[in-house]
DNA sequence: GGCCAGGTGGCCA
DNA sequence: TGGCCACATGGC
C-alpha cells in the first residue's frame, strides 16, 4: 500500500465504482454542510477514534481514490491510517459486492434504466449513528432545501469546526453535548418543538450507551433492528429504515414511505398520481435484499 | 396564496 | 390494524 503523505493513499475501488457518479450525486446540494466539493474533489473533516482528520478525497489515474491529509492533522501512527482509509471504504461502501444487485436491476423495469444512467454509484453513506439519526429526524415532513438549512443550523450552532485555506469544515455534533441541552435552547435553530425533544432524547440514549451501531447490528433481524429504533420517539418507520440504510448498511432496508421514493416511481411509470403502497410493494418484490440500493438509485430522478 | 415537504405520535373506532 | 389529524414553517 502506499503510504506516502504527500503523494496521498490509494484507496483500491471495485470495478462497480464511478468517481464522476458519485460526485454527482454528492454535488447535489449546494447547501450541504458536512463536505465541500472542490475541484472534483471532496474535502471532509472527520472525527476517528477520538481524533479529528481533515481529508480530501480525489480520482487517482488509475481510477482509485486518492486519500489526502489536509491541514495540519498529527498522524501519529499507522492505526490512524487505517482508521481513517477504513472510514472512508465504509462511506463509500467500497467493499459491497455490487454484480448481484446490477444483475437483479437489469431485468427489472424500474431500475433497468437507473443502472445504466448511474453506473459505479454507490450508497455514500453517514457513518455517525448520531448524525443519521438527526438528519433523518431534521428532514422529517418539510422539504430538502429546508432540511439543509436546519441541518446547517443546528451543526454551525454545536459542532466543532477546523478552518484551512480559508475554508470552515465542520464535525457533527457530539451526542454528549445536545444531550445536555434543554428544548429551548436548541428550539433557536427554529425547527419545532417536537423535534428538539426527539434530538435531545436520541442524543441521551447515544450518550447512556442504550443506542448504538453493535447494539443494532446485533439485531437478529432487519424487523428487530427496526423495531429497537422505532421504540424511541420521534424515529418511525422511515426514519429507522433510512437509518439502516445509509449507516448500519442493510442491504433491505427499504423506507417505503418516503415521498422522494414515491414521486421517483410516479415519474418513471408515467402515471398520474403516487403509488400506493401495495403497488410499492409489488413493484418491489425482484429488488429483495437490494432495497437499499434500488431506492438509492431512484432517489437520483429526483434532482 | 396555496399546496407540498426524504413523517410521527396520539387518538379513535 | 387502520384511518384521521395536529404539528409548524419554508420553498416554490
Amino acid at each position: 500500500m502506499n503510504m506516502n503523505r504527500q503523494d496521498g493513499i490509494v484507496i483500491e475501488v471495485p470495478k462497480e465504482f464511478n468517481f464522476q457518479q458519485n460526485m454527482n450525486y454528492m454535488s447535489r446540494s449546494s447547501n450541504e454542510c458536512m463536505f465541500e466539493i472542490r475541484d472534483n474533489t471532496i474535502i471532509k473533516a472527520i472525527s476517528v477514534s477520538d481524533k479529528d482528520y481533515l481529508i480530501e478525497v480525489s480520482e487517482a489515474a488509475d481510477g482509485n481514490l486518492l486519500l489526502r491529509f489536509l491541514g495540519d492533522a498529527q498522524i501519529e501512527n499507522e492505526n490512524a491510517y487505517d482508521d481513517v482509509i477504513r472510514y472512508v471504504r465504509d462511506w463509500f461502501d467500497l467493499d459491497r459486492d455490487l454484480k448481484p444487485f446490477y444483475d437483479m436491476a437489469q431485468k427489472d423495469p424500474l431500475l433497468q434504466t437507473a443502472v445504466v444512467e448511474f453506473y459505479g454509484l454507490r450508497n455514500i453513506g453517514i457513518p455517525d449513528l448520531f448524525e443519521a439519526v438527526a438528519w433523518g429526524i431534521i428532514g422529517q415532513q418539510i422539504n430538502l432545501t429546508y432540511a439543509y438549512t436546519l441541518k446547517k443550523r443546528f451543526v454551525e450552532t454545536y459542532g466543532r469546526s477546523m478552518e484551512w485555506d480559508g475554508h470552515r469544515y465542520w464535525i457533527f455534533p457530539e451526542a454528549k453535548d445536545i444531550a445536555k441541552l434543554t428544548v429551548e435552547e436548541l428550539s433557536s435553530i427554529k425547527t419545532t418543538t417536537k423535534k428538539c425533544e426527539y434530538l435531545i432524547k436520541v442524543a441521551e440514549l447515544l450518550e447512556k450507551g442504550e443506542l448504538s451501531k453493535p447494539l443494532i447490528k446485533s439485531s437478529g433481524s432487519i424487523k428487530e433492528a427496526e423495531k429497537r429504533l422505532t421504540s424511541i420517539r420521534g424515529i418511525g418507520p422511515w426514519t429507522a429504515n433510512y437509518v439502516l440504510m445509509r449507516c448500519l448498511r442493510f442491504p433491505d432496508a427499504f423506507p417505503i414511505d418516503d415521498v422522494g421514493l414515491h414521486n421517483a416511481i410516479k415519474h418513471l411509470t408515467g402515471s398520474e398520481r403516487k403509488p400506493t403502497k401495495e403497488e410499492i410493494l409489488k413493484l418491489a418484490a425482484p429488488w429483495e435484499n437490494w432495497e437499499a440500493y434500488a431506492t438509492f438509485y431512484l432517489w437520483r430522478y429526483l434532482y
